[in-house]
DNA sequence: CAGCATCCAACCGGATACTG
DNA sequence: CAGTATCCGGTTGGATGCTG
């Protein structure tokens, strides 16, 4: 069974998928935005923890790797907001695999480390094997 | 709409995962171990790009996260080795649609970069192998 | 409202050299 | 083989002030 085609070295494409969606609040932003167009303020408020710095900067790489799409409207007061385009809706299924993850892995980390708790075996998500 | 629960600015569960798995390396290691268990060296020789010092960190705190467990084999030469616990097995369809995504995005990028495919949906996500 | 500018501290990640 | 030690640049992230 050592089929050795296991061990290649090549580039991992978690890695490419990684690069763009790497960092602490790409993801999060995604989520945010799977629910629909959100502007500024009300991604900023759904993300408190975020600095507006961090989700200015953030947006604008996810609108030049193709995941957002930014529209400004010119009025008083200003308004801009941000929707996915395709390309980011293609990450639904992931972003809420991740999503329910997060929420059993912190469930089974807070109730106590490294026990199997009543709930089912593993998040929403589909165990391969 | 207005008081929708969408918006709560409750702490995301993305973020929960993304503290956890968050970083270039983490997810490419989770991947390699899915595969099952695997020696220092050899990590190294899957993921050539990332620094021994990288590969030694992340290693560490993905053990800290219980996602892996070291065994470290008190003989000479040294040998160490890596293996998902269950907790880290239960991000295999993640780590996998996440690498289809890497593929998909890769190439559709490398393309037309810009330009949405006429593809309807998504990447094919693989469902186990 | 939705930002940009600036300064600054902390951490991430890489390169290199050395070790049990 | 599987690390550790050291140095160093880049990024993250916070605070604060300013602007169209």
């Amino acid at each position: 069974m050592r089929g050795d085609i296991e061990d290649t070295p090549e580039y991992c494409d978690v890695e490419a998928a990684m690069e763009v969606l790497g960092g602490r609040w790409k993801l999060a932003i995604l989520k945010k935005l799977l629910d629909g167009t959100k502007r500024f303020s009300e991604l900023k408020r759904a993300l408190p923890r975020i600095t507006q710095r961090m989700l200015t900067r953030q947006l604008r790489e996810l609108e030049a790797d193709g995941l957002v799409t930014r529209t400004v409207h010119r009025e008083v007061p200003p308004r801009v907001d941000y929707t996915l385009t395709e390309t980011g809706r293609s990450l639904d299924a992931i972003a809420n695999q991740l999503d329910a993850w997060g929420r059993w892995y912190r469930a089974t980390r807070g109730e106590q480390a490294g026990a199997e708790p009543a709930e089912p075996g593993s998040p929403q998500v589909e165990r391969s094997r």
